[in-house]
DNA sequence: AATTAATTTGCGCGTCGTGCAAACTTGCAC
DNA sequence: GTGCAAGTTTGCACGACGCGCAAATTAATT
């Protein structure tokens, strides 16, 4: 969390809250599409110009609340040490996320678009995003290792996979608990995020294998420990 | 291959046909965001308000060369064996689509695309489509399995582990061989292919293992066989 | 040939996204 | 403080988008 010092980084962040405040709001009272960009602005207090100094679009606003939870994400991931196993990293990384405060907006955010389409083009685009920075991330982890040249298909398809493995838990957690937030709903998403990383740490095995049943092999090896 | 008898249906084809042809067209000779809807509509023989019959934007329009070719990787997946091992049935689907006639046009599309940008966001979605269709399939196929209900996590987590590495294999190989078509170049690609499913089986184990260096397990169980 | 259904087309309208230049705000040095 | 330089907001204008609508055209049915 960088100290933002000079008012003029004051303002921009705070224009940026105020705008994806208001699309949010009015994403809950009007419904996907009903609402146009100069409702937002005059919501958050700003011209319809000002708007698309900010965003290019309406999806590209309500992304940021994705793109933020995929950041901090990330921000988790690079501060794991580098001789930790990568799927255990990232294992940690994302069960930091599952906390009230981190997960809230996102959660709101799925309940009132997913009701109509899938996940919109902004939101893949936020989560692809989110890939290419862990491929970033991971390549500069194996920079320093013995071989010289880092594989670039491995780190591609790993960094793929865990995404994948996340995105699939969340849609799991959502199709199961909807917007709910209580400690029994998040100890839910943490065990699911921990089956998907056990799954995909196992070569997808079997299909029960690393579920909640006390089999041998993945459970073990990435049990939660709380 | 369902034949379509009607006149009715043989024009529709051939305008959905025609309007690719010219998206792309534009695009080679334009430039990504250097044409507009009448261009196409224009070079494709017909109005503006009918090629948003078919597409409802240009980027849907480009996309559905994506569609199509997830859409036979989709037919050939399922039509394998239903006691397959699923991966490798993953392996063996995405295999068939290293010939020339299939990849040709998305190869295009991409050298055409990531120049500018990363994939675009209706090429996402494509991808996105493919996921949801690939987690029907499989759900299809546990369905008439001994444990009554389909875990959903699994499927999810599997079927966005097996796309995502197939998009990482064909990342890796337009970075490497751009537009390259020759038989050495669908070789490299068909490697890549089973590289990555190979990773996946083997649950990321070493950076290295999978290549193609003479290790034990997951080449062996994986190899190509031609 | 006449009827019916499907498709194309032109028109209009509200919205989008952006370049531009004029206001206005902030930071910095004198 | 005063004033200047750099950054930000705003209004305006313009081409493009995406779609509803109804008339015109085309294909299938009898």
């Amino acid at each position: 969390m960088p100290e933002l010092l000079t008012r003029r980084e004051l303002n921009k962040a705070a224009t940026h809250q105020a705008i994806t405040d208001a699309a949010l709001a009015l994403l809950r009272g009007k419904g996907q599409g009903n609402f146009t960009v100069e409702d937002i602005a005059e919501l958050a207090g700003i011209s319809r110009r000002t708007f698309f100094n900010y965003f290019s679009s309406i999806e590209a606003a309500l992304a940021s609340v994705t793109h933020g939870f995929l950041d901090s994400a990330l921000q988790q991931f690079r501060q794991r040490p580098a001789d930790e196993p990568i799927l255990e990293s990232a294992r940690t990384a994302l069960m930091q996320l599952a906390d009230p405060m981190t997960v809230a907006p996102l959660a709101e955010l799925f309940t009132l678009t997913q009701d109509n389409a899938l996940l919109s083009r902004s939101e893949l685009e936020a989560w692809d995003h989110c890939t290419e920075q862990i491929i970033s991330a991971a390549r500069e982890r194996f920079a320093g290792a013995p071989g010289a040249a880092v594989d670039e298909l491995y780190l591609r398809a790993l960094a793929g996979s865990v995404i994948a493995c996340g995105k699939a838990a969340m849609d799991v957690w959502f199709a199961q608990c909807g917007a709910d937030l209580s400690p029994a709903s998040l100890a839910i998403l943490r065990q699911l995020l921990i089956d998907a990383m056990g799954h995909l740490g196992s070569g997808f095995g079997s299909p029960t294998a690393a579920g909640t049943a006390p089999t041998a092999a993945p459970t073990t090896l990435l049990k939660e420990r709380l």
